[in-house]
DNA sequence: GGAGTGACTTTTT
DNA sequence: GAAAAAGCCACTC
């Protein structure tokens, strides 16, 4: 099917490692303000490793939630060598990625 | 078809 | 600068 959430999904897979993005930047390449519903995308997600759904963060550059929690999410983030302090992305704008 | 929900964003206290 | 409120969109029941 090619439904909102596919969307956000291929968008998703599009982002390279050691990069982030933000729900609104996917609500924006999908031509919507649907911020909540990309969030809601991923809260669905089942692919948690296919999707690199942690590479997704708030637009403020905190961290925001994730399935398996956000510590999880953080330690993932650092894994691929994007620097966080506490909950908030350091440099937040150089590792963000834009479709 | 309408109310409730959430991994959000922005503005205002 | 942190916390609360309001605004918004797609999805589910």
């Amino acid at each position: 099917m090619h439904d909102f959430n596919d969307r956000c999904y291929e968008l998703l897979k599009q982002i390279p490692k050691g990069k982030v993005t933000t729900y609104k930047e996917i609500a924006h390449a999908l031509h919507t303000k649907a911020y909540r519903a990309v969030g809601n995308a991923m809260a669905n997600n089942k692919y948690l490793i296919t999707l690199p759904c942690h590479r997704v963060v708030r637009s403020d550059g905190h961290i925001g939630g994730f399935a398996k929690g956000m510590h999880e999410k953080k330690r993932l983030l650092i894994s691929e060598g994007i620097a966080i302090n506490e909950d908030k992305i350091v440099n937040f704008e150089k590792y963000l990625y834009h479709f």
